[in-house]
DNA sequence: TATATTTGACCGTT
DNA sequence: AACGGTCAAATATA
């Protein structure tokens, strides 16, 4: 990778994800002696500051403010839309072992079809296409790949966007996503995501309905563009400061909660608990031009 | 019985 | 012809 003078915005992004990384593998570790809440709300704040970090990392991109990095670090020019449907990727770190059964699932169902060798990669690449492609036409699909220098991460490549409606998936009820390679049920945690388009904004698994992909690279400004958007999942402080949270907001169908990869495996959802909500907040508007 | 997965065949692109 | 993506029949699972 370059570095041109001054910073390098990848190396920074890498950093901070990994740093979140980290941190939520202590948080792991410690919950089962984790005994004061002061101990498990410094845990948080700690996690909070790296989603707040790279928060204002993409917000400064999506408002050109890129003086901050070189200008060779921003890779890739925006792709004409055309028609092609959008396509991102992910890639998400496998968290498997005993008391480890977590639920994998990006909160939509899929439905496998196809599984094969790719030239010059070490394993599988496995298809899957949403479960509601014949009943509701659901175009969306996904692919995915063991990386081939680390197993334990699997790349994800999304395209198009979910036309369905998806039933809630139910806590501890909910179908179980199997990825191939032996590896059975497993669970994920995102470790890096980017499009073709817009590699440094990271993008949520999280559902986002009826919505186009630029929903998921700029929810704000379909925030700002929606009035009567969702007023429950913004803080009641400022509408910047939903600026700073990670996983998009953008959900019709799902009013009342947000997906999330929770370090205990425990639910793919949750209910937005008001407190964290508004504690994981900063105001970033002095960053702002 | 309904739904999901597996896997070889098929097809379009290069 | 090789490769990647999809189809669909057979099989597995709930």
């Amino acid at each position: 990778m370059e570095k041109v003078g001054t910073l390098d915005k990848k190396t920074v992004i890498s950093e901070l994800t990994q740093g979140k990384e980290l941190a939520n593998e202590l948080k792991k570790q410690l919950y089962p002696i984790m005994t004061s809440p002061e101990a498990c709300g410094l845990v948080d704040k700690i996690l909070s500051s790296y989603d707040n970090a790279l928060s204002l990392i993409n917000c400064m991109a999506l408002l050109g403010n890129e003086n901050l990095f070189s200008p060779n670090s921003l890779q890739g020019s925006p792709r004409s839309e055309g028609k092609t449907s959008p396509r991102w990727s992910e890639q998400v770190r496998v968290c498997s072992g005993p008391g480890l059964d977590g639920q994998v699932n990006d909160a939509y169902n899929w439905r496998k079809y196809g599984q094969k060798d790719i030239l010059g990669a070490n394993h599988p690449r496995a298809y899957y296409r949403c479960t509601h492609r014949h009943t509701q036409g659901c175009l969306a699909t996904k692919q995915v790949q063991k990386m081939d220098d680390d197993p334990s991460i699997f790349e994800v490549i999304y395209k198009g966007n979910h036309s369905c409606i998806q039933q809630r998936l139910k806590k501890k009820e909910e179908k179980t996503e199997r990825y191939e390679a032996g590896l059975g049920e497993v669970k994920i945690q995102e470790v890096h995501s980017k499009e073709e388009s817009h590699p440094f904004i990271s993008f949520p698994s999280t559902p986002v309905e009826s919505e186009t992909v630029e929903a998921h690279i700029f929810p704000e400004l379909l925030n700002f563009s929606k009035p009567n958007y969702s007023p429950q999942l913004l803080s009641p402080a400022t509408s910047e400061s939903y600026l700073t949270q990670s996983p998009c907001l953008v959900n019709d169908f799902w009013p009342e909660t947000i997906s999330h990869s929770t370090p205990l495996g425990e639910d793919l959802d949750f209910l937005i608990d008001q407190e964290d909500f508004e504690s994981n907040f900063i105001d970033i508007s002095d960053y702002l031009p």
